[in-house]
DNA sequence: AAGTTTGTACAGAACAAACTGTATGAACAA
DNA sequence: TTGTTCATACAGTTTGTTCTGTACAAACTT
């Protein structure tokens, strides 16, 4: 077991990274692809990947797609090569976090606005008369619901410019 | 259709609101059945909400134990009443962000320690010249990956006080 | 005590997500 | 042009989650 010690120890590294990666709503799977293609730091195709982690082409293409569609990995063209070449994104904490922070705005922006939405029809129908019970206790929770939204959005906008994220520590 | 309006609203309100509390890492159903409880301010059975959400009482009771388990729920005694009664916390940016915060900064700290095991494993095997390859480039990555994991951490820590926490707008 | 009512454990059904193999289309080589 | 290599679309299969119904245990009533 001690005969391919950096192998193993590759993995051991790929299956604790691809943790913390799965805690920015990547699927697991996603979530090792990235972390091997991060590990390796140098550019990978399709192949190389599949052959890592034991996976179909298909589903290695599939994944890529998904990291293309996050940021999160980027085409690469070298000369002579046919192959496609994918490599990691540097700067894990910019990329992750500002995708992060902005899906939480403007998720709760949307949710936010389709909850007044439905609060000015209620108003309405109130008015017209349509609407018997206690509606009292329904308006409260509305307004609490769209408090508790703005808080969100707050917390996550204050979010988005720590100290940190100006400090291009670029390799 | 417009026969009910009232149960209409209600409905798009608690479809709408799990979808935010689904970003807290909460099962469509245990949010669908939080918003539920949240709405009806008041406490509810474990058959009400079974009714209201259609489904099977088996699945409420540990859609509740669920809650119970994120403290999100809590339950009430109500003298004279037989059944359990549940009610939603009330604070739910405080319930929720700390919870959420919470799981992040555990987690974080929980996976970088485990790199840094795996770190003193690879120095070890180094110095013991079990390792053949290149090893530089592995251990940059690793620094990379533990630098990453603090920056996360610090930014939820620095989340965890907005001004507005303690600020209780108690009803 | 026996008989009810309420909550939960468990096993299987229904549903959804992830993966694979085949087949098709695009890019290139000769 | 034909032949080859690569990436992806699609259908079918496997795997995992969520829900339901039955069965049991605990709490209460009389």
């Amino acid at each position: 077991m001690s005969e391919k010690p950096l192998e193993n120890i590759h993995n051991q590294i790929i299956t604790e990274f691809a943790k913390t990666v799965e805690m920015f709503d990547l699927s697991p799977g996603e979530a090792r692809l990235f972390s091997i293609l991060y590990l390796e730091g140098s550019p990978m195709t399709l192949d190389e990947m599949s052959e890592a982690l034991g996976k179909s082409k298909t589903s290695i293409s599939t994944g890529i797609r998904s990291l293309l569609d996050f940021n999160l990995v980027t085409r690469v063209w070298r000369k002579g090569v046919r192959k496609d070449l994918y490599m990691a994104e540097e700067n894990l904490y910019k990329k992750f976090m500002s995708t992060f922070i902005q899906k939480w705005v403007e998720s709760t922006k949307q949710h936010k606005h389709t909850l007044e939405e439905i609060e000015s029809r209620l108003e309405e129908n109130i008015k017209n008369g349509q609407v018997e019970g206690s509606i009292e206790e329904v308006k409260v929770r509305l307004k609490e619901m769209l408090v508790f939204h703005e808080l969100i959005e707050e917390s996550f906008r204050e979010m988005k410019c720590p100290k940190t994220l100006s400090n291009p520590t670029k390799t």
